[in-house]
DNA sequence: TAAGGCATGTAAGACGTTACATGATTAC
DNA sequence: GTAATCATGTAACGTCTTACATGCCTTA
């Protein structure tokens, strides 16, 4: 991280100190706790060794602060920290970040002759609800983000609902042929 | 993994054994070269571990053999592998597999306030350009399992292909918005 | 007063990756 | 003959998760 490439969550962990710094790194962890996306739960554990190697690294800085009586501490991002985060940002973009996504319902999917039929369409319609119920969520999401004016956020969050939406078309549109599929070949 | 869940690189592995089984731990690897989802490299010091590990647990059994002078060992799935991989493919879903997808372009848009205009603009082209490159190279994965009848791998890319697309006019819906985007405010 | 949110951390472990080391076979 | 591909493995490391430990503050 020093001269290597930040790692994913460490240039979000920049960029949500540089969009919502100073902050604690409590703070930071709740951004992840409210995220439809479970790339990185926000743990502990990730969170202080990883905001402590930035700050060694010279992209945060940090000052104790007390609210009442509870000790805590804020970062904020610096100058470099700044330059480093555009570096983040910007093209090139390496293969993976523009390659195929991964979506663990199309794992399944190829291995789905594995199943009898009936079980083949229980998982369909498993999957469809669940993206449904995840559908739901994030228009809540997004009329938060309207609403508080997080432009950025809600031009983000429509990105997501378009992906959802995809699978949903997805496995309408895959239905009749997954449920008759490869019976006797494994697909 | 042998009480607990398997992962999703153990889940896949046994899928492709069963699929393509019996074969050596060299051809599994190939699986994950010729893949365009960068979830997983299909390294060598993931695979081999994994292999003994999931043959420990009785879910695959091999067997030495020789190819000319060359030495091999070719796994296959046992009965019990076969019921563990049903399992693993089968619902319910965990939350995180019916969730957001995880899209590093997308994750980069959120604070994209952080590059002037031009820049902004060079992002989106990029990306644009990167997910097109992937696009093509995906449609001729399509046609190349088409030739082959592999009947689900079908499906699934057609899956992967609709993420792609709709990742594509998703950056062509949000331009304008994003060149012109939280240019004092962090967006 | 109990529950839950705010706040900071550490320890152990799971799970990958990169890099290395070796050797046989095939195609140019 | 030499480069690429097939083939098997190990060692060191990075990075994130789970689980634990602690304490303050607010609300019901």
């Amino acid at each position: 991280m020093d001269g290597h490439a930040l790692s994913e969550l460490e240039g979000v962990v920049l960029g949500v100190v540089w969009k919502f710094g100073p902050c604690t790194p409590h703070a930071i962890r709740s951004h992840f706790f409210a995220s439809r996306s479970a790339r990185f739960s926000g743990s502990a554990g990730a969170i202080y060794p990883l905001v402590a190697r930035l700050e060694r690294a010279a992209l945060l800085r940090s000052r104790s602060d007390r609210l009442r009586r509870q000790r805590r501490r804020l970062y904020e991002i610096t100058p470099a920290g700044r330059r480093r985060l555009v570096t983040w940002i910007s093209p090139p973009f390496r293969d993976q970040d523009v390659g195929a996504l991964h979506d663990p319902i199309r794992t399944r999917v190829y291995f789905l002759a594995a199943l009898p039929a009936p079980e083949r369409r229980r998982f369909l319609g498993d999957a469809e609800a669940g993206l449904r119920r995840t559908l739901d969520l994030m228009k809540q999401d997004l009329a938060g983000y309207r609403h508080a004016g997080s432009h950025l956020s809600v031009l983000a969050m429509r990105g997501a609902i378009g992906l959802a939406r995809a699978q949903l078309r997805w496995l309408a549109a895959i239905h009749d042929d997954v449920v008759r599929a490869g019976a006797r070949d494994r697909g």
